[in-house]
DNA sequence: TCAGTACCTTACAAAATTGTAGGTACTTGT
DNA sequence: ACAAGTACCTACAATTTTGTAAGGTACTGA
């Protein structure tokens, strides 16, 4: 993201920890139980494993998520929500509803525009 | 922004609206009153002319904001959130307080991080 | 030793977003 | 005539974000 939104509100932060692509989707992936590495490559077929792993460490460095490995073989890696983390899923499902109630007038506004 | 985030979840959408670096801070700015151009200019001064109005006309053709022209001299052009972005403005609340909560920590781990 | 799984890294390139510098049209004040 | 104020536009360039391709480790079973 480009640096951070001026926050005379409190967005700023908050965007620059979910900001981007696939931070969000990765949270709510990640926050009812722990997901192995492989498993998210699964569940968001289009990313890279390149993005996939920048996106986890950031939010690990960022408090969001907390990352353990399992010593085993095959090795085992898994993936799960702080509380921080799911603080800030907790604070994302209001715009999460908002997108559901008018995404779709919104799609249909576009196409018309277009 | 990068097209859209898959959205299992609602939040492509509304990211779609309010992403990126301004939107969010003009949708605060403009939710409470009207707010003409200049003054917009004055309130986000690192703003630049042409960003603020195309964030404006995008968020004016996702309806977020009315437009409304005053046929005077000198010119004068105004604002506003129209319904839906007040309902999204309504949905960002509980992300900028999280933001409010948890921004100063992150930073603090941003900085011993680096 | 070779193939296979799981996780991760790096160098490089494409694409999206944001910024800079200049310009328009109109009218008032000097 | 000319500067100043308001709202806007356009071409171009820098920055940031995202993607692609190609590895690399560690361990297992055949």
């Amino acid at each position: 993201m480009a640096k951070t939104q001026p926050d005379s509100c409190g967005l700023g932060p908050a965007f620059q920890v979910i900001g981007g692509k696939w931070k969000a989707l990765i949270l709510w992936l990640v926050h009812t139980e722990p997901r192995r590495f492989g498993e998210l490559k699964r569940l968001v077929p289009d990313i890279s494993e390149k993005m996939l792993i920048q996106q986890l460490r950031e939010m690990e460095a960022d408090g969001l998520v907390h990352r353990e490995v399992f010593h085993q073989v095959p090795p085992r890696v898994e993936y799960s929500a702080t509380p921080l983390g799911q603080s800030l899923d907790d604070a994302l499902v209001p715009l999460a509803n908002w997108g559901k109630q008018h995404g779709a007038a919104i799609e249909a506004r576009k196409t018309n525009a277009a």
